[in-house]
DNA sequence: GTGAAAGCGCTAACAA
DNA sequence: TTGTTAGCGCTTTCAC
């Protein structure tokens, strides 16, 4: 009645649905039917299909199902790299998003490389997932379009995005704007940047930098670029080094629009050490809202993109493309807010 | 020659490793050889059908391998949240590892719940993943040993872990002894540890809480349980309010262990606040090393775990429970250091 | 070295 | 309401 399976090494029996079935002497069928909860099933049958199941401890083998369903239930969730709190905490909402619609998440880490990026949106197998969303750090644009296999796939952040993928950010330029409007209506003038990269900028730090000059020109500040304090990588630890290099120089400053929470974190570490006051001195706003921004001491004011929302949209649009939907790429913008706390009030 | 695939409403074309024997005018055997790199094929077979492969574009379905197969080359990846940054840094880690060896990632949630972790342990369906890497919160040992399917389990953390289950940890008791240690080294006399749960202690704080009492008995100082301050939640902000209640109440310390470096990070916040220095006043040690923990002003010391040891154990163990190893469980201790920064130097 | 064919475990169209 | 059966796409003996 149950077969031995001699898998890989492996010799576990593995109970098959005709297994119960030829308990419970009926069909194939029946079981199936009693499973997936049909509707038309005598009580008599569902009881006796059960009690087989319960016997045998059955548990349906999923590959089987998806080999004839063609669908998988997983979706793949890739980006750089899960230990950054902004991905960590947007993994959190998107697989909990996900859940509810009976998705399961796949990791895929792409290191910020081009490798990496490449694997996901072109993988050399099919039917491993239903869709992908995906945020590049580093692909282009033309390199998503072409490399693009016809998976479903949304693009989330700043970064390259074809007209003919689906897409959804928040404005980044807007809030950049606004952040740097907060500080300069708080009475600060000389207003540097931190935290962008130094050699190939991406997207993210060029519309973030965008809205800071749009918001400087606006008040008639002129902008300076001994302000712009670029940082190696994206890390607390390089934005703390461009600060203190910059303060080394001599620069002065009374305001800093982080690239994101973790430049913003180490630019409060880099002006504590000088004994420099936050937000006396030195007002500083952040990006992303990570946890940890609520519990820095000073505490960080920063631009807080509605997550939640983004894994919404995404998800909604994934599905769409998943039941068939095959028009042009929708551009979505969701919701931030300027989330004002100690280091920026 | 490409069959329409009418699926969930997609009608999408698919090309079959048979649609690629057909052009090539050979057998899927032969189509499969090529894609599998088997040794005995002639050249021109090789390059015949790795030409229709490119001209059609051909992705092998892994769903179809897998079913007969039998192996899906995923492994899950169970913890309670991963935003918290101890186990986003150990999800990197683990994904690494595993994606070194072939296995991709699923990340499952549990929230901390008792549902979510049965349902971590007893999946009512099979053949999803090749195995299970799981760090329980409040299950107990009994009930993981009683849900237990026979899929190839490993069990992280202090937490529950039945003689029969394959489990990873450091000596968390050992751990909290050394930081314990290193502070009454440095002359702290009046320690109190910070962030264990208020109502349900969970494994982990009771071993670290041990330890600490036993470094504490050692050093011949009285237990003073005032010095006791307990979380709501594992979080910086419930430590925060924690050790301010402390110093409301006019408890006085110079040194804190903390249950974690999220703790730590609330610990420092709430002493910043008072004005009181650290290290000077109250010298402060986390747990973890998660990355911010460098980054704190003053920077923390912590307790370390060698977390990608700790990856290589698990899944040194899972894939011999994959292979077929059948044997007891092996409970495994990996290596941890003590790591000196700022806060406890 | 290559081809033919039998499944892997399940679903669903069609019959009964 | 339940049973029969033909695949889903691939791997893998076993012939040739």
């Amino acid at each position: 009645m149950v077969r031995a399976r001699p898998e890989a090494g492996r010799d576990v029996s593995v109970v098959r649905m005709e297994d119960v079935a030829k308990l419970a002497g009926v069909s194939m069928k029946s079981v199936s039917n009693v499973i997936h909860n049909y509707a038309h099933v005598s009580v008599g049958m569902r009881t006796r299909v059960q009690q087989a199941i319960d016997e045998l401890g059955y548990r349906p083998n999923v590959l089987g199902r998806r080999l004839v369903t063609g669908r998988t239930g997983m979706l793949t969730l890739a980006f750089s790299d899960v230990s950054l709190p902004y991905f960590s905490e947007l993994a959190r909402v998107v697989s909990s998003e996900a859940g509810r619609r009976g998705y399961r998440l796949l990791l895929e880490q792409t290191d910020g490389t081009l490798e990496g990026e490449r694997a996901v949106v072109s993988s050399s197998e099919s039917g491993l997932v239903d869709g992908v969303i995906f945020q590049p750090s580093i692909m282009s644009t033309i390199e998503i379009a072409q490399h693009r296999q016809d998976d479903p796939l949304v693009l989330l952040g700043e970064g390259a995005a074809p007209l003919s993928v689906d897409h959804v950010m928040i404005d980044n330029t807007g809030a950049a704007e606004d952040a740097t409007s907060h500080l300069i209506s708080s009475g600060r003038r000389r207003i540097g940047f931190v935290g962008q990269e130094d050699i190939k900028q991406s997207a993210t730090s060029s519309q973030r930098l965008i809205g800071y000059q749009q918001a400087l020109e606006r008040a008639g500040i002129r902008v300076d670029s001994s302000l712009l304090m670029a940082s190696h990588a994206i890390s607390s630890q390089d934005a703390a080094v461009a600060v203190s290099r910059a303060l080394d120089r001599g620069v002065k400053f009374d305001g800093l629009v982080c690239r994101d929470d973790l430049a913003a974190i180490g630019a409060l570490r880099a002006l504590q050490e000088r004994g420099l006051s936050v937000p006396g001195d030195v007002a500083v706003i952040g990006w992303d809202n990570i946890a940890m921004a609520a519990c820095t001491y000073p505490s960080l004011s920063t631009v807080a993109p509605d997550t939640k929302q983004l894994a919404v949209v995404a998800l909604d649009m994934l599905e769409e493309r998943i039941a068939g939907y095959a028009g042009l790429g929708r551009h979505r913008l969701v919701d931030y807010a300027l989330v004002l706390r100690e280091s920026a009030p």
